[in-house]
RNA sequence: GGCGACGUAGCCAAGUGGUAAGGCAGUGGUCUGCAAAACCAUUAUUCACCGGUUCAAAUCCGGUCGUCGCCUCCA
């Protein structure tokens, strides 16, 4: 089976073809490294995380390059307020993503090359421009001539008039045409600066994406990702640059993933509403974020609450539940099987029902819907086991416990064994309450003392205590034992 | 103003022509001293609204309303 992907460039689920055989190049914008990622950016890093996982998981080989800006307006601007050194505040804060996703779990792409580390290939892009009239030097500056380019405003799907009517842009005395953006920037004194055949300056944002793709991924490669911000201008001036420099096409395909909101608004920077990835890590477990990101379409808007979040909690205790209550099921004997042909058929098709999800568009969602579908029937099957059941049937839960395992952790889910899950939530949430377990532990022998002579107001009484400190108590065949409970 | 996306149960969310996946919450049951947890079962005659095409529409077409995004830095 193919795999189809949407492409903004057509504004259709095009098949996945890639210019050499089982080798898909992907390059992604990455980050500017200034400031903290938001979970904006944790989206954006998680879906092609699972996009690279999964297209490995179909046998193709992949080459990921995903960039870092670490020269820009915004890290200059940062720095001076902070009174430290550019270059060293975007140092930083790579680092700190690299906290970030990984305490998330995300892969490391192939190549995660640096602007400043690629100026040379930059003013060699810059010249070839030049050379072909599509550039031209204005006072210590360098612009793309838009109006030059045909095809300019294909991928956003607008033209040149439409964004003048509606531009919110400065007029800028040095650009023939207001669309015209930059690509070498003449330096003011203080600022970091490199040297070029136009003085001393520094690389437009969109030059370098175009300057660092061709050097890893050819002049025309496969896929390049990002989010839907991107789309225009950056994506929209990254082909102006590519095809203009080598005629050529550029990316093949075009993914841009939607937005993470707060109260059905962006969650961006200028609007202040942001949440920052290890504040929510603060709270949840990694993989709690990744299967609320995952519920969602990776194309769609996804609404971050706590709400959310609780849900994709429950969800994700169901996941490791069910593949515990497995682990505790061994010896089988030769009794019967209880299976029915539809439950063991639901079992087994799994695999292919959720490539078949995957392979439309990454339809994580849907994937998800399956792995629910099939521990629902697994717990069934549990349920129905008698006391010594079939060696069949255990292996056929074993098996799609490993089966629900494996697919789940092309999304980075169900990696924790289930036990160590459990014990780490519990530690999690216990510091955030006022109380310890050696307390927990002396008010439920009290407790217990209590049960045996059947004095069940005092126990009723010391089980609501802790309920108001949110420790719920279970009794249960072997003892009571406790969990937090749920926020 | 231009361009685009979306509107499916209380909430989240799949479904892109063949008669509504899944999760959370709710309800009933099993279990329990009573609970909780867990498991099982169950929950939309209907897909914003109005028209049209079709044997058949949540899905296609036209219109209306609403929400959001891009057109400035943004994942």
């Amino acid at each position: 089976m193919p795999i189809r992907i949407y492409n903004t460039l057509t504004r259709k689920k095009e098949l996945l073809q890639p210019i050499e055989e089982g080798h898909v190049k992907l390059y992604v914008c990455g980050i500017t490294s200034y400031d903290y990622c938001h979970i904006g950016h944790a989206r954006s890093v998680l879906v092609f995380d699972v996009i690279v996982r999964y297209l490995r998981y179909r046998g193709y080989k992949v080459t990921f390059v995903r960039n870092f800006t670490d020269i820009d307006d915004k890290i200059i601007n940062r720095a001076n307020e902070q009174h430290v050194d550019a270059a060293e505040l975007a140092q930083r804060f790579i680092e700190e993503f690299y906290v970030d996703t990984d305490r998330l779990g995300v892969l490391r792409p192939d190549l995660e090359p640096r602007a400043t580390e690629h100026i040379d290939e930059m003013i060699v892009l810059i010249r070839e421009l030049i050379d072909r009239g599509l550039a031209y030097r204005s006072g210590n500056d360098v612009y793309y001539r838009v109006d030059r380019f045909a095809d300019y405003g294909r991928l956003s799907g607008r033209n040149l008039e439409d964004m003048q009517a509606g531009a919110r842009i400065e007029v800028n005395e040095q650009k023939q045409h207001p669309m015209d953006f930059v690509l070498w920037k003449g330096s003011k004194p203080g600022e970091p600066k490199w040297e070029s055949p136009w003085g001393e300056g520094r690389p437009g944002w969109h030059i370098e994406c175009s300057a660092m793709s061709r050097k890893y991924l050819g002049e025309t490669f496969d896929i390049h990702g990002g989010g839907k911000d991107l789309i225009f201008p950056h994506h929209e001036n990254e082909i102006a640059q590519s095809t203009g420099a080598t005629g050529k096409p550029f990316a093949n395909l075009w993914i841009h993933h939607g937005f993470v909101t707060i109260h059905d608004e962006k969650m961006s920077k200028s609007l202040h509403n942001f949440l920052t990835i290890r504040e929510v890590l603060a709270q949840y477990p990694p993989e709690v974020l990744r299967l609320l990101i995952f519920s969602t379409q990776y194309r769609n808007p996804l609404d971050f609450s706590a709400a959310a979040m609780r849900d994709a909690e429950a969800g994700l205790d169901r996941m490791y539940d069910c593949l515990s209550r497995i682990a505790g099921c061994d010896g089988g004997g030769d009794g019967k099987s209880v299976i029915s042909l539809k439950d063991r058929k639901k079992i087994e098709s799994l695999r292919p029902r959720f490539e078949s999800a995957m392979d439309n568009d990454f339809n994580t969602a849907r994937a998800l819907g399956l792995l629910f579908d099939t521990i629902k029937v697994l717990n069934k099957v549990v349920s129905m086991l008698p006391a010594q059941p079939a060696s069949d049937d255990i292996e056929l839960l074993q098996n799609g416990g490993n089966t629900v395992r494996e697919l789940a952790g092309l999304m980075g889910l169900l990696r924790d064994d289930p036990a160590v899950y459990v014990e780490i939530k519990k530690k999690m949430l216990l510091e955030s309450l006022d109380i310890t377990i050696e307390d927990i532990e002396k008010l439920i022998g009290d407790r217990a003392r209590a049960r045996e002579r059947k004095d069940w107001a005092t126990s009723d009484t010391i089980r609501d205590r802790l309920l108001q400190d949110g420790i719920e108590l279970q009794d249960g065949p072997e003892g009571t034992t406790w969990d937090i409970k749920l926020r």
